[in-house]
DNA sequence: TAGATTGTCTAGCAGTGCTAGAATGGCGGT
DNA sequence: ACCGCCATTCTAGCACTGCTAGACAATCTA
């Protein structure tokens, strides 16, 4: 009965592409654009299928962000040789780079599961690069709050940037003073 | 016939409300919860007048987002004299209190006319504060950017905190070591 | 008072997330 | 090979959203 297998299979796949198609969409058109008919049209399958897989579209939405904290944790832990200015320019340009998937991760309100005690490593484990990053340059400060502080300084950077609240003109020089700030050497 | 003059006043008095319903409404049940039609039903008139008074939803978000950085011009520019922690607490302060209009001033996108030259001056007045507090301590370094660097540290830190993507614990910690990296005297 | 204008409301459109129940399909046992 | 069952999928619909056209009522002008 390796039937059962193959459903599963193509049941697991089909999943795949809902999220994908979520995120392409997203990064596309803005999560707004993302319906769920617009999903099922892209899937193919009609409308009530997503909910088969998912609760709604919240959750869709929660299994792009997770998707996109391992691919951020890769992303920063490959330069984490390079000291704090290689990882905030890696931070920085991630969220250029996938602005929608940034927001469901840092910015839209999915019920994520931070800072509880269950809270997945998936989601601590950038934030563990960023403070590892700044433990030499801590000099007996709280290591955690530093990180943190460092952290909101970088996504503040990040969202009013994107909301075209801060002038592009000193976007390098913005990040180059955070980086120093910081303990990092300058660009 | 000041009748017109009266009927001219009745009008503003009716656009005011439906700013102040807004507001309300967003502060207590989030931004989703202001419907078209609840704001009509707050005001008691149907729905269409809404739209003599504003272009759609966006512009009365907008109104409430102006109101609201008047109002928090005011809050800095109060405690100016005490520095840079005295106006980072006062941001923080703000940002606590009225949640959902800090959104609507520095997180929903309402193509509010930022960073452009006809930006209005309210929308500059704030951030003008925050340069001021920061130029004794700037050390021949770009003031503008600097000031920008530390309003998006704070803008992460309230968000970040908003959003429990930070842990309670070290809330304050974080404000305090904020300050100090940027040449203010701790609390 | 008659007519014109202004203001307001009722009703409706197209879209949203989500769901109940009908229809379809492939599976197992005889 | 057939029949009945069960899981899967779809059609159709609900209540809600922002927004608007056109009917209606109230007000001002002459």
């Amino acid at each position: 009965m390796n039937q059962r297998l193959r459903r599963e299979r193509d049941r697991a796949e089909r999943e795949r592409r809902i999220v994908a198609a979520a995120r392409e969409l997203a990064e596309a058109e803005g999560w707004d654009a993302v319906t769920t008919r617009r999903l099922a049209a892209l899937i193919e399958y009609s409308q009530p299928v997503l909910y088969s897989h998912f609760k709604g579209k919240d959750a869709i939405m929660r299994a792009a962000a997770l998707e996109g904290f391992a691919e951020f944790t890769e992303r920063l832990t490959s330069v984490r040789s390079g000291g704090v200015r290689a990882v905030a320019e890696a931070y920085v340009s991630f969220a250029d780079e996938k602005p929608a998937l940034y927001d469901a991760m840092f910015t839209l309100d999915l019920d994520l599961p931070f800072g509880a005690d269950d809270t997945p490593p998936v989601l601590r484990a950038g934030f563990e690069t960023l403070q590892a990053v700044l433990e030499p340059v801590a000099e007996g400060l709280n290591t955690g709050a530093l990180a943190e502080v460092f952290w909101a300084a970088l996504h503040g950077l990040v969202t009013l940037d994107r909301g075209r609240r801060q002038p592009r003109r000193y976007r390098e020089e913005r990040l180059a003073l955070l980086v120093t700030r910081f303990g990092g050497t300058p660009g």
